[in-house]
DNA sequence: TGCAAAATGTGATGTAGGTCACGCAATGTC
DNA sequence: GACATTGCGTGACCTACATCACATTTTGCA
């Protein structure tokens, strides 16, 4: 299924649009590749656009003085990354997004997103319904991180997305879920 | 200042609306009040409206099987406070939200907010950009619990909100901040 | 004003998970 | 095909914080 088709069915889900109406839209949007590796947005840089990802992954990250690494998002396919701070109030990144996995992914402009907003009232409720469901998915996971242990939490995220293991090395799991490399090793080997 | 201002006020900061406009959307607010203890959404129940804190403070928070209680927020005067997945999905609250010290709200149905921002952009702007805020504030909350240690995350709530600490009890704060009652009270008292 | 309940302080002890140190794949690249 | 880089597994040790147990203070309210 091409991008094209992907963003369509993923906005269907919450919103109808005239097929005049999504071309309009879609025609915003840049297609763009990245490989693993590559960066798309850079703590200390200002952001201009949001992604939509259609295949491969992204990471969201922080890295506070220490170099260490906090991970606060992956996005798979049909997940939307930036830093949305910088991106809506025109501040510089605090978070860096690179790609995980070779990717392909659909990237839009701030100015534009607003604009159809203003002009298609649909896109605005996609748009408000689309944050709002980020909102609850960053409480979800605050709620996982302050309530399980790291046991509880490798099991969850394994069962809601078990594709994520074979993608993205472990270390990076680790990371998103808050434990050392070490400790993820010895959750699923050795000592139960 | 009155509920009606404060709510002017903190919509200005965002978006320009003509005094009708005000009007209009203001009319769509119910003023309630709230003493201690009462509850404004209880678990396992539809959730119908959003809450906008004039005055006194409430708090959103989660209980686990133990009954081991986490906190999820504290709404102080202009903040917005409800359970978004339930508002926005028709789905039965997971969380409480209960009133921390007597407080008068402005309430708002998902209906009306809806309505309104069809009918008048910038209010569609203006709940865009507060959502969005919400997820920043969110993400970093989230930042702060997986990368400072107690002491930091209890020094930067005390510098951020100082009049938090006046307001509602400690063992509460101790659950905002993922630790026991007694790590809080040994952070600011005795051991460095 | 007096009493129960809620909130707070503090010591002793337990433990999940971090850190360090090392060896051993797997993978990419000149 | 050699070699560097990156990823992964595992033991030994350490520490931040939880939990338990109890004393003390403050608060709400009959």
């Amino acid at each position: 299924m091409d991008a094209r088709q992907i963003l369509k069915d993923h906005i269907g889900k919450t919103v109808e649009l005239t097929d005049a109406q999504f071309d309009g839209f879609y025609a915003c949007f840049k297609p763009e590749t990245f490989r693993k590796g590559q960066v798309l947005i850079r703590e200390g840089e200002l952001v201009t656009r949001e992604y939509f990802v259609v295949s491969g992954c992204l990471k969201t990250y922080f890295l506070n003085d220490e170099l260490k690494m906090t991970i606060l998002q992956f996005a798979m396919p049909t997940w939307w990354a930036s830093d949305y701070d910088a991106l809506y109030n025109g501040r510089r990144a605090v978070v860096t997004v690179d790609c995980v996995a070779n990717a392909e992914v659909l990237s839009l402009s701030a100015e534009d997103r607003e604009r159809m907003c203003h002009e298609i009232e649909a896109i605005g409720h996609f748009f408000r319904w689309r944050t709002n469901r980020g909102y609850v998915a960053s409480q979800r996971r605050l709620l996982s991180i302050m309530t399980n242990d790291a046991r509880k939490r490798y099991e969850d995220l394994l069962a809601q997305y078990p594709t994520l293991f074979q993608l993205v090395p472990k270390h990076l799991i680790a990371s998103y879920l808050g434990v050392s490399r070490e400790t993820l090793s010895r959750l699923y080997h050795g000592s139960r």
